[in-house]
DNA sequence: GTTGGGAGAATTTTT
DNA sequence: TTCTCCCAAC
């Protein structure tokens, strides 16, 4: 028997070993939210729980890993045969496995982003005659997307903004319509539909749901701050027969609701879940005292939340953190690097050092100071390894040779083909009867007949590579896969239409890379649209790759340093201008107390007083953030100018 | 129908 | 500065 009482604080030890029932436990940042949820899975199972009955949800693919790590530190390998993953991940196995139930045929395709918007705009130009005088796909998007996540009525939605035309909601209505025909007819689903078709069909399908019910003895969440009503829903029918659900979150760091993320989700879990057993985590492991105190103050002008504090137990560091009011990006850029090279003597590692920041394009300036002076420095850029044309590519590829082409993978390989464009791929794909499978001689035989003349050649070469792929059993490895394709053809393609062809063939090999041992290629066809960039950067990727780590607030959440920088602590950046004119400052503050409280030992803030605007004349003069204004003087040093 | 050039816009956050 | 859209020439 594990002595549990020595491995968690009393609070901790609580959540751990809370009778059946429902649980709430309010984690506030740093307080081992992580710790208790992976030692609660641990402690089910010596309980007696079959781990196959737990379900554990997360938000993102990297929690979802972490959690998973952890948890098999804790139990060993039997942990594999837990249901785990994102929200997104898991209704895609459920719908795999209900597909017709739930309207699609079970070899749907998930749309990623861009692929979701080029048939939205699609659907736009065949309702909308004059488009100049229509919202843009990706407003429309944004709206149908927050209709969707909210349950919202996209007409009032639609009928609430204030467009500097007038905007005919009905229209909207009908492209919108018009969208969820397109991908019905193409058997497709995009994120948003992931988790809005589970949930129809498990309220049109009671019996579908009582199975899982049934099956799921223990529901866990993590982050439940950032549910949207959909996923609150999810959460509560899968739990609804043995109602035994732990959700752990922290109403302070909620800062999804562009998604449809509502913290008012974890103040009313006591209500949809009466009798339920509320935990607070409020003893901090992770900061020093000085730091947890300007994170306190800056969240106590949230009037909304949940008040708590974050109570220290780490001893003070001795120094309060530090506010340095710079002339402009270069002097800031300068403070950073001093203050990383100070750090550096002190004996922290690169790796100890995060810079953090609220839009991907603030860190353009200092990456380019970074690398001059030779700091070495990894970041996450905004776009990611699955999202990038060549990937997408070599993906669609793949489709076609194991024979889970869709129109969009079709398309995507015989645009490539000079003289083919979106007309021809179209007209084929109909031509060949909306299938194609290379394991038929008739369909290889048929679509190379189709190929107009001037890509011919081309077709050859990509056609010896499907039946190379099918003599090698290549299904079983993808790695191999991706290599034939970059050597067989598509370098010379990248070499003829790139000038920065190499990068893009290194980012294949990366591609390359991503097989887990034993994952067949169809296997990670089905999930390739659910990965990220942070996929990419697994946890000994991430190790292998020293340096600085640049990062955003949002992809630094869940992480911690010794020592955080946070750059453009300025209005219009830090809160973001967008977000003042929406008014979400409350998110914005809520932003800014997660990237303070990364911090373990050492916070600077920068605040510039101007940024020359990139391409025009002058200078552009900025205010402090409100959040530095409101942080009380006696917490914090101040420094004009650099050290 | 495709492709290339050129002008113009824009630039949050994630599954 | 980089992507995106539009238009005109093959």
């Amino acid at each position: 028997m594990t002595d549990w009482a020595a491995l968690l604080n009393p609070e901790q030890l609580e959540a751990v070993t809370a009778p059946d029932g429902p649980v709430l436990v309010l984690a506030a940042a740093g307080t081992g939210k992580t710790r208790t949820l992976t030692h609660r899975v641990a402690w089910l199972m010596e309980q007696g729980v079959d781990p196959r009955d737990i379900l554990l949800l997360t938000f993102t693919n990297r929690a979802a890993r972490e959690m998973l790590e952890r948890a098999e530190a804790l139990v060993g390998p039997a942990i594999g045969t837990l249901w785990s993953g994102t929200f997104h991940h898991v209704c895609h196995r459920i719908l795999r496995q209900n597909a017709r139930e739930a309207g699609r045929t079970p070899s749907f395709t998930i749309l990623d982003r861009a692929d979701a918007l080029s048939l939205l705009n699609r659907a736009l130009k065949e309702v909308v005659a004059d488009t100049r005088h229509f919202p843009k796909k990706e407003v429309l998007a944004s709206l149908i997307g927050k209709a969707a996540n909210t349950e919202g009525n996209l007409r009032q939605l639609a009928e609430n903004i204030a467009f500097e035309e007038a905007v005919d909601p009905d229209k909207v209505l009908e492209v919108a319509g018009r969208y969820a025909a397109l991908k019905e007819a193409a058997n497709a689903l995009d994120f948003d539909d992931l988790l809005t078709f589970t949930l129809r069909l498990f309220r049109e399908h009671p019996e579908t749901l009582a199975r899982y019910a049934h099956r799921f003895r223990h529901v866990l969440v993590d982050e439940y701050q950032d549910t949207n009503t959909i996923q609150a829903q999810l959460v509560d029918a899968l739990a609804s027969h043995h109602r035994n659900l732990m959700a752990v979150g922290d109403d302070f760091q909620c800062i999804y609701s562009w998604r449809g993320a509502d913290f008012r989700n974890i103040m009313g879990f006591p209500e949809r879940w009466p009798g339920c057993r509320i935990v607070k985590l409020e003893r901090n492991y992770r900061s020093a005292p000085e730091i947890l105190a300007i994170a306190n103050a800056t969240i106590a002008n949230n009037p909304e939340q949940f008040q708590k504090t974050l109570l220290p137990t780490l001893p003070p560091a001795g120094r309060k953190p530090l506010v340095a009011f710079l002339r402009d990006a270069a002097e800031q850029n300068q403070m950073v690097i001093r203050h990383i090279q100070r750090a550096l003597q002190s004996g922290y590692r690169p790796e100890d050092i995060a810079v953090l920041y609220r839009a991907h394009f603030h860190a353009m300036e200092l990456e380019l100071d970074l690398r001059r002076l030779r700091v070495p420095y990894t970041l996450t850029s905004g776009q990611g390894l699955f999202e990038s044309a060549h990937v997408k590519d070599a993906v669609a590829f793949l489709r076609l040779c194991s024979g889970l082409a869709d129109f969009f993978s079709l398309q995507r390989v015989l645009g490539l083909l000079p003289g083919v464009g979106p007309k021809t791929a179209e007209r084929i794909w109909a031509q060949l009867g909306g299938t194609f499978d290379p394991a038929r001689e008739t369909d290889r035989l048929g679509l190379a007949a189709r190929i107009p003349k001037k890509a011919q050649d081309d077709w050859r070469a990509l056609d010896g590579l499907l039946a190379r792929y099918r003599d090698e059993g290549l299904a079983e490895n993808g790695n191999r896969a991706v290599t034939l394709f970059l050597e067989g053809w598509y370098n010379a393609y990248l070499q003829r239409t790139y000038d920065n062809a190499e990068d893009r063939a290194e980012d294949l090999a990366a591609l390359a890379a991503q097989f887990r041992k034993g994952q067949s290629v169809p296997e990670f066809l089905n999930e390739v649209a659910l990965m990220t960039n942070l996929e990419a950067e697994n946890a000994q990727a991430l190790a292998d790759r020293p340096g600085v780590r640049l990062s955003t607030v949002h992809q630094a959440k869940g992480l911690e340093w010794p020592v955080v920088i946070i750059i453009w602590c300025n209005e219009d950046y830090f809160p973001s201008a967008r977000a003042i004119m929406e008014d979400l400052a409350g998110e914005e503050r809520r932003l800014f107390y997660v990237a303070l409280t990364r911090a373990k030992q050492d916070l600077l803030l920068c605040v510039p007083a101007s940024r020359r605007v990139p391409g025009k004349e002058g200078v552009q003069y900025l205010f402090p953030s409100r959040f530095i204004k409101q942080i009380p003087n006696d917490l914090v040093t101040k420094r004009y100018g650099l050290y």
